[in-house]
DNA sequence: TATCCGACAATGT
DNA sequence: ACATTGTCGGATA
């Protein structure tokens, strides 16, 4: 392995690289394993991780078969026997290019050349049983290959890398040609590899094109959501993004979709990366989709699948494989999932079947629902909150102390039945129990943390008893379309919560019980509400539209619910919904144990766990008389739940102007 | 190590 | 003043 270090970092003229190969004998040698392994020399060289992720050949193949492998080997099957045919295939695969513009060490540029060496083999094959000959010479080249890559040392891999995966093929020739084969030494010339900032490079430049060569782009350019980037990469994205507003809210591979799309508009050029999934979640969608579309359009994607490779450091992350083509090309899309695919006739930018709709965040409901709001926010690094324990200690310390806690109720304590309390202070209670010692120091501690953060936090740091931001009921009286309700109540809505559940838990809670940030709030609703939010109609919403924190279901206010379509609800169908989520809510008390207990976790990949039966049936039963408030007939599946609801969305934004 | 929520900084309106 | 998101972060089974 040594050996191999060695060869990249001490040769990198041509004359030394072939005599390394030579050393360590060409054959021997994957360019694969090459490849990850120079990825770990890299990663323990701390001068940069991004873009060092080894994407695994699984997942390459899931770029390169859609946009043009599969093409080419359908053309294939097409012209077997036909010489001319043959031929022309061949002269279409010489004049086809590629370009990595975040290359790494060159793993999808060395598959795909590999993939191409085969093919071509294959055509021979097809071609000596036609006219007997076997005097072949290959001549898809190296030269056929481009990168971009900001590493120095990685440009050089990817350079080494490719005469490696030359020569493999060459041998491979040889075995099936025996004598015929092309020589590897001297070196044919590979494309430009250029090392430098993908993102401030002239792409057309590195490889220029014409309007009707068939050229690719491809690979897995970095993510890095926009509050981890630094100063030079939001004036990368700046400088990409040029007029477009909202740079500095788009994921860092924002800027490759970009590019992409500016250098394939108007031309026969296609494109397809493997993403971060959230740059079709959230609002992400409308900062960025908008922009591309207007260009470019989605002939293809892998919705959210888990990353993995065969390195010992899988990111935790949630990735998409979109292809992206000219806006005028027409013909089916494709959606890929895990064992199957779906011929849809366009492809929405939240990568299900649909138009080009992006929904964009609304301060207030476009359904007239009440309002909703975040839960209280401490920012005191855990000083105001108090555990049971905690709370007996201070109760047999100081008299009255419950005049100053309440129960702090968010996302986990909603879900598993946890206990939490919070000191809840105005400035005359600090007055007051300051003088405890017990009290005193935890209110230090948070004037301190707050000292030592950023402008919003220090900007209260001077009223460390207060929670940063308090929310409570009497400020969220308002008056709703509610008239015909028979209820009113307060309803939590948990911002974070599993994505393997078939339903997300949402609750009811009493006025005294503080809300943390954890959790949203709807204060003083109408019953029949809790039943909507309880709904697969909502949930199909949810899913497509919010955000997500890794793979869970992340709620916003302004981007999920203010956006959720709601029908005019005849005061008998709401009657309806109030009974049947009346009686959902009475089965999680009969049936005993933690909503995450009752609600299991259905979808999970590994171990999944039932959601509770009887619990599953009366939320069907709720679903049938919601699903039937938007449409006469059933639902075939949660795709056309989504097409409905975006399309009443449209209609509902556009009639408001 | 897969799962499942938590909390804070940067950023926007 | 207040909301949103994370090649996030931490706890836990």
């Amino acid at each position: 392995m040594s050996g191999y270090t060695f060869v990249v970092f001490s040769k990198k003229s041509r004359n030394l690289i072939i005599e390394a190969g030579e050393l360590i004998g060409w054959d021997k040698v994957n360019p694969d394993i090459l490849g990850s392994m120079l990825q770990a020399v890299a990663s323990e060289d701390k001068r940069s991780h991004l873009g060092m992720h080894y994407t695994s050949v699984p997942n390459i193949m899931k770029v390169i078969n859609p946009l043009f492998l599969d093409d080419l080997h359908k053309e294939f099957e097409k012209a077997k026997g036909n010489e001319t045919k043959l031929n022309n295939l061949l002269e279409r695969m010489r004049k086809m290019k590629f370009m990595d513009p975040a290359c790494g060490s060159g793993n999808f540029l060395i598959i795909t050349y590999k993939e191409f060496r085969r093919l071509e083999m294959d055509i021979f094959e097809e071609l000596g049983k036609i006219n007997n000959s076997t005097m072949y010479v290959p001549t898809i080249d190296l030269g056929q290959f481009y990168g971009i890559e900001i590493e120095n040392f990685a440009v050089d891999v990817t350079r080494l890398s490719l005469y490696i995966a030359d020569h493999q093929m060459n041998l491979e020739l040889k075995r099936r040609y025996g004598d015929v084969l092309r020589e590897t030494l001297p070196l044919h010339k590979v494309g430009d590899i250029r090392c430098g900032n993908a993102l401030r490079l002239d792409w057309n430049e590195v490889l220029p094109h014409e309007k009707d060569d068939e050229v690719y782009l491809f690979g897995n350019p970095p993510y890095l959501g926009y509050s981890l980037q630094s100063k030079e990469q939001k004036e990368d994205l700046k400088y990409v993004c040029d007029s477009i507003l909202n740079y500095r809210r788009i994921d860092y591979i924002s800027g490759w979709f970009l590019k992409a799309t500016y250098y394939i508009n108007n031309s026969e050029a296609k494109y397809a990366f493997v993403t971060t999934n959230s740059i079709n979640q959230g609002e992400q969608v409308a900062n960025l989709w908008p922009n591309l579309l207007s260009k470019s359009q989605i002939i293809f994607a892998y919705p959210s699948f888990k990353w993995s490779n065969n390195a010992k450091n899988n990111a935790g992350v949630i990735v998409s494989i979109i292809g992206m083509g000219s806006i005028q090309e027409i013909g089916q899309k494709t959606l890929f999932y895990e064992k199957m695919y779906r011929k849809v006739n366009s492809i929405s930018p939240y990568l299900a079947e649909g138009d080009n709709t992006v929904v964009v965040k609304k301060n207030k409901s476009i359904s007239n629902l009440p309002r909703i709001t975040n839960g209280s926010r401490p920012v005191d690094n855990g000083n105001l909150i108090l555990n049971y324990e905690e709370l007996i200690q201070l109760r047999n310390q100081i008299p009255n102390v419950d005049s100053i806690v309440k129960k702090m109720v968010g996302s986990r304590e909603f879900l598993h039945n946890e206990n939490r309390y919070a000191l809840w202070m105005d400035e005359n209670d600090y007055l007051k129990f300051g003088k405890y010692s017990q009290i005193k120091e935890r209110v230090e501690k948070v004037r301190e943390f707050r000292l030592k953060n950023g402008k919003s936090a220090r900007s209260v740091a001077e009223v460390p008893w207060a929670f940063f931001l308090r929310k409570e009921y009497n400020n969220n009286i308002d008056i709703y379309n509610n008239s015909n309700s028979k209820e009113m109540l307060n309803i939590l809505v948990p911002r974070v919560s599993s994505g393997t559940r078939l339903y997300m838990p949402v609750g009811i809670f009493n006025e005294n019980t503080l809300i943390s940030d954890s959790a949203m709030v709807i204060y003083n609703a109408p019953f029949w509400l809790v039943g909507i939010l309880s709904s697969t109609m909502h949930m199909a919403w949810l899913r497509a539209i919010g955000g997500k924190l890794k793979s869970d279901f992340r709620y916003s206010a302004v981007l999920v619910y203010n956006t959720f379509p709601v029908p005019e609800l005849s005061t008998r169908r709401k009657n309806e919904i109030e009974e049947l989520i009346g009686n959902i809510l009475d089965i999680r008390e009969e049936e005993g144990g933690t909503l995450a207990e009752l609600y299991g976790s259905p979808l999970a990949a590994k171990n999944p766990k039932p959601m509770n039966p009887r619990l599953l049936e009366a939320h069907k039963e709720l679903d049938k008389v919601v699903d039937r408030a938007y449409k006469s007939t059933d639902f075939k599946d949660d795709n056309e739940r989504l097409a409905l609801l975006l399309n009443m969305y449209s209609e509902m934004v556009n009639k408001k102007g």
